[in-house]
DNA sequence: TATAATTGCGTAATTAGTTACATAATTAAT
DNA sequence: ATTAATTATGTAACTAATTACGCAATTATA
């Protein structure tokens, strides 16, 4: 498969599906090989019910690993081929019991040949290789049982997507963005107030002249993310995190998280020893990723902005 | 899957089927991260396009592995969706020219992270096994190219199958046998001679009395081969093979083999050097097992069978 | 230069599974 | 003793591939 050599690695789904694309074609004239008038589809449900006795369509699907539909036609099938009889259970009215006729138990006898030559092809083709496709298959399963494909890709993603940004400090360019940004989330929410006004017009003087700092995260070198660390004349604490905002065109880059953390090491750098915020709890996301950073919620103290229901602290 | 350690090796190709479909279920949602509207399905396809330039469905579909059909069905998907242009090539009016359009190479752009992302979790998830899948696939896509699982089991079929065969000598309990046998296929090719009469219903006296032996194949202790070596009055010749009969219901289980190899051994214990045998072209299995054998054709010698109208002989 | 064979490709039917939904029977909970 | 939840099953619709088949365009051949 010289497709396949190009594509890489990611193709493996295609190429499993192709290897067992030719050994199921394979399968259907096997069983012609032992003159049993029987699919190979039937084969696990037949195997089952080869233990003897009679089991219902849900356990034999558990067993199997089918859907339950996929064993309800099987067994149709098999039934109208005369290899199975089903009776109602008479202590459960929904139940549907299945077991082998005379027929299928002939047929079982015939088909312990034809398992102990297949087992012997396949055992001989992994004695052939030197990578043994069977451990792999149940190496893979495990592995996928314990984390699926979807949230290791998405792990991948989410650890190339955090080194794409990168967290710089603020210059007068970001000026707008601080503002945009911003803007965006309080007035989607709630409504602007003076005290944010204030803030954002004048980030220079209110801000940074005071004392505090402002990081701006730039993903492809476009201000995607801002968060500011104002300076608090309070005994309690050093200074507040404020002002953070990350645009929804750039979520799941993990940029939030980044920024935080970023303003958290310049305020230990400063010689901070408890920072604090305000928010509203209607803005989930905002809390977990305080919560994820460190910080845990205090009792309430007075506060210029009429949208905060929820402060919180966090000692360095 | 407990299911497949009680079955075992026998159903590796159900236990890949499940494997692959695990892999093509997450793939649906992992292109959804990346917010391109584009089909798993798709992706070999938009693959072999991204290579750029025009091509033809089946040029495609000869890369890919796939059907015709099956390539022609996504073209037209991904045309509906836009990310493809077809024309008709001037030159060649079969031909459907096919190309990425500007809306598909842009997501090609989009989904080249993607390409590293999952590359990335498939090598992260080959690289946490002790197995190579990668690797195993490989070996058994070029182990079953050189040879099917059909003809793999088919063989082991054949060695379980003599290994049920036993040669054993003549009892006159195989007289019948040994006629029925021989008029089965001499009055199916032929008609009945004089020397056949005399040989088949005098068994002792004519073969056995004369210096030469008969030997039977059981298979689950019938008699269902036979073959009998003439000591021969020749100066050229010591002993003649004939008689050789396999019946038809007991085919494919390499009695004629068996068979001839064992009178040959006989027929060397007797301090024979060469054998002699008569057959007819018609036969072409049956001389095809006497090439098996070792026997090659001579120049023609009178006999007494009309329908001989090949010689064979074997230097012991 | 007709005629036959090959090639390219689309449509239809089939396959072996799936999910979604409906229904009846049983079991649990108030 | 109702009512709600769960369980067992079947039917219908969907999916992603396949084979079978037919038609038109091109190429090879007598």
């Amino acid at each position: 498969m010289e497709f396949f050599n190009k594509v890489g690695k990611m193709a493996i789904g295609s190429r499993l599906r192709m290897l067992t694309e030719t050994m199921t074609d394979d399968a259907a004239q096997i069983y012609k090989l032992y003159d049993i008038d029987f699919q190979p589809k039937w084969f696990p449900v037949f195997y089952v019910l080869q233990e003897g006795g009679e089991f219902t369509i849900t356990s034999i699907a558990k067993e199997i690993g089918h859907s339950h539909p996929s064993v309800s036609k099987i067994i149709a099938e098999m039934v109208k081929n005369g290899f199975v009889t089903e009776k109602k259970d008479k202590a459960d009215g929904r139940r549907n019991m299945v077991s082998l006729s005379a027929k299928g138990r002939e047929a079982g006898a015939k088909i312990q040949d034809q398992y102990t030559d297949v087992t012997g092809a396949v055992e001989e083709l992994l004695s052939q290789a030197n990578h043994d496709l069977w451990k792999a298959i149940e190496e893979w399963e495990y592995l996928l049982e314990q984390k699926t494909l979807l949230r290791r890709v998405q792990e991948h993603q989410k650890v190339r997507e955090s080194n794409k940004v990168s967290i710089v400090p603020y210059e007068p360019q970001y000026a707008t963005a601080f503002k945009a940004l911003n803007e965006e989330w309080i007035s989607k929410y709630f409504v602007m107030e003076e005290a944010d006004y204030k803030a954002l017009d004048n980030a220079d003087s209110y801000i940074i002249d005071n004392g505090g700092l402002i990081l701006v995260a730039l993903y492809n070198d476009e201000p995607v993310g801002v968060c500011a660390l104002l300076k608090m004349d309070d005994p309690d604490y050093d200074y507040e995190l404020a002002k953070m905002a990350v645009s929804p065109k750039a979520q799941g880059k993990n940029i939030g998280f980044l920024l935080g953390q970023a303003i958290i090491e310049k305020a230990k750098a400063l010689g901070g020893h408890k920072l604090y915020l305000e928010s509203n709890t209607i803005l989930k996301p905002a809390i977990s990723l305080y919560h994820k950073l460190g910080f845990t919620k205090v009792a309430g103290r007075p506060s210029p902005y009429e949208r905060a229901n929820i402060q919180m602290e966090l000692a360095l």
